[in-house]
DNA sequence: ATTGACCGTGTGGTGCACCCCACAGTTTAT
DNA sequence: ATAAACTGTGGGGTGCACCACACGGTCAAT
């Protein structure tokens, strides 16, 4: 059992942030003592946290990764990640557009004068 | 000379928008009338909304498009067009890394069992 | 027992690009 | 003159993913 500052140091991710993914209910303490509140985390935390870190590197939002955390078991991990890159292709095909568009303003300006 | 809602109207802009383009400095009106403060827009106005629209379309920010608009002629437009191309392109290469970190994932996942 | 390090709670703030609302003054049409 | 429609101002709120306090209670070590 680790205290909230150990395992900000274990993690890397910051005491606040840990706090935050405990209020959204993203990563919830294994222990919380009911005396004085105090958040205690254990080695089953710090495998969810090293994902949720892999995760947030992939471009994983804070609600998507709670959908991916919903399936106690990790048995979808391979469904939401295939979501995940097709919401990502998505968001390529609209920046590739905006390229596009931006290329055919460009051209129209070297044309007519603007 | 327009008032708010006929501008907004002829632009499409809420005049709410027009009120936040207003208040940044995005897009002043032609004319503000010190008795009341009523904003008035004209046809200098109309090109500028229809080119901020366009922005807003390429996918420019407000701060960019005010760059753009600080260029009182818009001798520079090219170069603005050309930096938001690569601010682009650099987006797409982060969501690129991240589909392949994804799919190195998937497939770490399909050889290893996670 | 005392001190210093730690903890939770609650609140406010960040940047983006607006939207919405109440209030009061103004304009326009009748 | 009156009422309906319009206007500005100021403020608050939205969603995202946290960060930064200040406060008071608590723990660990001496």
């Amino acid at each position: 059992m680790y205290k909230i500052s150990e395992f900000a140091e274990m993690t890397g991710l910051t005491k606040e942030t840990l706090r935050y993914y405990a209020e959204v209910k993203l990563l919830e303490p294994a222990f919380i003592d009911p005396k004085n509140n105090y958040k205690y985390y254990d080695d089953g935390s710090y495998f969810l946290a090293a994902l949720l870190t892999k995760l947030r590197k992939l471009g994983f939002t804070i609600q998507e990764m709670i959908s991916v955390m919903e399936d106690e078991s990790f048995a979808n991990l391979e469904k939401w990640l295939l979501q995940k890159r097709e919401k990502i292709q998505m968001q390529m095909d609209e920046l590739q557009a905006q390229m596009e568009e931006i290329d055919a303003f460009l051209n129209s300006g070297k044309e007519e004068g603007l």
